[in-house]
DNA sequence: GCCGTTTTCGGCCCGACTGTTTTCAGTCG
């Protein structure tokens, strides 16, 4: 049986505090980073810790050595783990919190905790505003400005900006600058290159051969609210949308080192340059260069730069030290999902219930985004708020989908976003259900049930025969509710068992499964829906989110059902249900 | 604290920018 694992991230926290409570003590950084290393590795692990120790095999783990493990089967056997409460004692963990404040490191924090006691911001605030930081030697006036402007930004937004909206603030930037003059090239590249889910600053690469005035015109664009550094090849601004915008400027033929640098993640670059120091190469954002020689070997396209280290290139959605780099070496990396794979759109809503437009342009739209098929999917009677159909209406909807056929290349499939009532069973009878082309299933209501009763009812609805896809399994909407609480390896397992697909629903209120929880649906061989819910037109271009998610996922087409064609797609539908060959 | 197709000890990614220092430490990505 396979378990969340809420140990392993519990256990990855404590790693994380210890990382920062030996790093204001001014230990060794490199003991640091094994403690940071060592979290990561915890909150990447497919299978639950328990079943690692277990077997004895925590020490085989990435970055975990004998101490660790022990520390680990502490913690297991304990709930303890003796030495972080020891370092507790001598350091406030509200200390911590000031190694958020950005341009305040693990030096400055120790100084100042130590000569004037400044263990949480609050403190740390009042001693900047009184001036009384200035006794302490090496910071002056300068330095107490930066303080207390990290402080606000801390205060004002620790929140990460939604992708949809940091894409759309660095497209305006770019074409600005593209406008403007001076750029060769512009790219985006960090965690929005990489598709996350959320994103912390913006990152722009661009190539120039004249890199002062390109610097120069970022500075000073009207969007821009205050420089936060600048200088001969980079600049960072603070953006009126509250992001951070940093940009790079390398020369041409540096392009691919520095695309490769830019996107990160930090912690994949880190693994890559180990990787390379271990050949006698180095890496930077300005090439591959040979230790021995100095030479430069690669620089001016990633693929280059990963060819020269003997790797395949790496789809920037993988870059995040979670198994790509050895994923790579063996030459195992994943065909990820691309649009061009994607025949159809399984999760749509009409004005017959709570979408906004009319059957025949929702059809209209699908045939233009070059489908072969599209679900309509509008709610059933218990979603009452989505003014849901009841079972005439429905009927009503099918025959109408039949008679508008023949008018249209794309095939329209009568669907249902079927609702799964308290107790698991689905708000039409397999009777209404039979005359459905595809049934999709989801939770709108009593959303509170404790775990084991919506666990009970997900699986029972995926046990039966006419349901095909689970929508939104764990229900949340970002920024507004919360998933609700249910155990969703088991709702995996039912899913796999019973050749059920769980939905990928790429509305960005939604993003429901996420890219974690769609990753481990994929280890367990669970087959996928990507799927828009759409309900504006323009909502059918949210499909490319959940591609995203998809990639990061390391879900190929193959397991994706909505890259079947057609009749692929419809045996796959019908085939549990009462009468079905198989 | 981890790790090893050179090593079980001696390494551990790389470079830009800032502020405060008179030659560099701290921080960031």
């Amino acid at each position: 049986m396979y378990h969340e694992p809420v140990k392993a991230l519990e256990i990855a926290r404590l790693f994380h505090e210890m990382a920062g409570l030996l790093e204001v003590q001014s230990g060794s950084v490199f003991r640091v980073r094994a403690y940071q290393r060592a979290a990561q590795t915890l909150e990447t692990l497919a299978e639950s810790v328990e079943a690692v120790a277990a077997r004895g095999e925590l020490g085989t783990l990435p970055g975990i050595g004998r101490d660790l493990a022990a520390k680990i089967g502490e913690y297991l056997a304990t709930g303890r783990i003796a030495q972080l409460e020891e370092l507790r004692t001598r350091l406030p963990p509200t200390l911590l919190t000031l190694l958020e404040i950005r341009g305040l490191g693990p030096k400055t924090a120790k100084l100042l905790y130590d000569r004037l006691g400044a263990d949480s911001v609050e403190r740390l605030e009042a001693l900047a505003e009184s001036g009384e930081i200035l006794r302490v030697p090496g910071i002056r006036e300068k330095t107490r400005a930066n303080i207390l402007r990290g402080i606000a930004l801390w205060k004002a937004g620790r929140a990460r900006t939604p992708f949809p909206r940091a894409r759309a603030v660095a497209a305006r930037v770019t074409e600005a600058l593209a406008a403007r003059g001076g750029a060769d090239r512009i790219e985006v590249a960090g965690s929005l290159r990489r598709m996350r889910e959320t994103v912390k600053d913006i990152d722009i690469l661009v190539t120039s051969t004249e890199p002062q005035r390109v610097i120069k015109t970022f500075v000073t664009l009207p969007s821009v609210l205050e420089i936060v550094a600048q200088g001969d090849t980079k600049a960072s601004v603070l953006h009126q949308e509250g992001l951070q915008i940093d940009l790079r400027v390398v020369e041409p033929g540096a392009f691919g080192a520095a695309l490769q640098y830019f996107t990160g993640s930090k912690d994949h670059n880190v693994r890559i340059r180990e990787l390379a120091r271990r050949q006698a190469l180095s890496v930077s954002e300005y090439g591959v260069f040979d230790e021995n020689t100095g030479a430069r070997v690669a620089g001016t396209t990633e693929e280059d730069v990963y060819g020269a280290l003997g790797l395949p290139w790496i789809p920037p959605e993988l870059r995040e030290n979670a198994g790509e780099i050895e994923a790579a070496r063996a030459e195992r990396l994943p065909a990820l999902v691309t649009r061009a794979a994607i025949r159809g759109d399984l999760h749509t809503h009409t004005d017959w219930s709570d979408g906004h437009h009319p059957l025949e342009q929702l059809i209209e739209a699908a045939q233009a985004r070059g489908y072969e098929y599209v679900v309509v999917s509008d709610h059933s009677k218990s979603a009452t708020v989505a003014r849901g159909l009841g079972a005439d209406a429905l009927l009503a909807q099918i025959a109408k989908i039949r008679e508008l056929q023949p008018r249209y290349r794309i095939r329209i499939l009568a669907g249902s976003e079927c609702d799964v009532l308290a107790d698991g069973t689905l708000d039409f009878p397999d009777e209404i259900l039979r005359e459905l082309d595809v049934v999709l299933a989801a939770v709108h209501s009593r959303f509170t049930q404790p775990r084991h009763e919506m666990t009970t009812r997900l699986v029972r609805a995926l046990a039966n025969p006419y349901v095909n896809v689970l929508a939104h399994p764990t229900g949340r909407l970002i920024g507004a509710r919360e998933p609700y609480d249910v155990d969703l390896d088991a709702v995996l397992e039912a899913a796999r068992a019973h050749g059920k697909a769980v939905e990928i629903n790429a509305s960005p209120e939604r993003l429901d499964l996420n890219d974690a929880h769609a990753r481990r649906a994929a280890e367990l061989g669970v087959p996928v829906a990507i799927s828009s819910d759409t309900h504006w037109l323009a909502n059918l271009d949210n499909l490319e989110l959940g591609l995203g998610i998809a990639r990061r996922a390391w879900i190929g087409p193959a397991q994706i059902v909505n890259a079947l064609p057609l009749g692929e797609l419809l045996a796959w539908a019908h085939r549990r249900r009462p009468g079905a060959r198989e």
